[in-house]
DNA sequence: CGACGAGTTCAACAACTGTTGATAACGACG
DNA sequence: CGTCGTTATCAACAGTTGTTGAACTCGTCG
């Protein structure tokens, strides 16, 4: 399981193979399939998350960016259990639809409790945001996103985390 | 080539076979060798590209977003020659890194003429932002970006964008 | 006519993939 | 002891993939 979530992760669905998989456990490839049927068993097994988000009722907008990047982080990061989806994704409509699922269930309606309208429009923008980030940070690799540390990146967030909660839709 | 792009951007790199893209050019798949030497060759081909961005010197900050989202979108789009490379960089350095170079050659410094300082975090940021948007919108198909039409979306960018432009950096 | 080179096809190789069925170890339990 | 279920391995299959080298077509030029 720890190995396969490292793969996946690591190289997306197509590229990490129920041999290798198998090979960094130590064990036969027939035992992978034993467990979950197929390799997308495997990856669903794999990816299955139950994130949670810190409660944001009564949060300031203008401090929501603060509380959300940590968190943001540990989900997305090189190691995070939402990188293998996003790999995923790119190239498979399941992986994509389960992102979906979990924006939709999870993070949509944390900040739906903040926006003065159009919660899931707000929402959508916010998390497109986000995933943007983790994009060219953990996938990409861009060099002004992975230097900037954290504290800074919250800072520039805020403002615009508050902007799209807050100000008035257009 | 036409086959090509288009499968490499509905498919991602592992995805696409060079018998399938030999097929749909109606060709025999050594042909599609003879001429790129690699499957890699044909990627590289299908996904090179020199992107032009509008003059941004002289645009105000609050009207940048305007400018720059139709060029963005035809260049993220279902069918925009990006698309290959942005499926392919989830899991394959090279176009991850033909990514960064694009960004680092043409967007990056088209958007720094307008930063008053620190041009390659603000411009990073915008792009990550677009970026975001664009996976949302069109890999994973969120269904509040895919039907908020595009001046609604220029007009929640438009603060956004001239925020990281010249809002005072944290 | 004959040679040539570009365009194109054919058949095949070697490697790798997901997947399967048979079959061992082996402790638990009656 | 014998049986059973779990855990695990083995060898092999069928399909697909990137890639290769030989060969065929055909218009052009000498």
């Amino acid at each position: 399981m720890a190995a396969a979530r490292l793969q996946f992760g690591a190289n997306g669905f197509e590229r990490t193979t129920i041999r290798s998989v198998a090979a960094a456990a130590s064990v036969d490839p027939a035992l992978v399939m034993h467990y979950f049927q197929n390799k997308d068993g495997l990856f669903a097994a794999a990816s299955r998350l139950d994130i949670e988000l810190p409660r944001l009722s009564g949060v300031a907008p203008e401090r929501v960016a603060d509380v959300i990047l940590p968190v943001f982080i540990e989900l997305w990061g090189p190691d995070g259990p939402l990188m293998p989806l996003l790999r995923a994704a790119s190239s498979n409509r399941t992986a994509a639809d389960a992102l979906l699922d979990v924006f939709a269930r999870q993070v949509a309606p944390a900040l739906a409790v903040l926006a003065i309208d159009r919660p899931q429009e707000r929402a959508a923008l916010i998390g497109a945001h986000l995933l943007g980030i983790a994009v060219a940070r953990y996938i990409l690799g861009q060099p002004p996103l992975v230097n900037m540390d954290d504290a800074t990146l919250a800072s520039w967030l805020r403002p615009v985390v508050a902007h799209y909660l807050i100000d008035q839709a257009p």
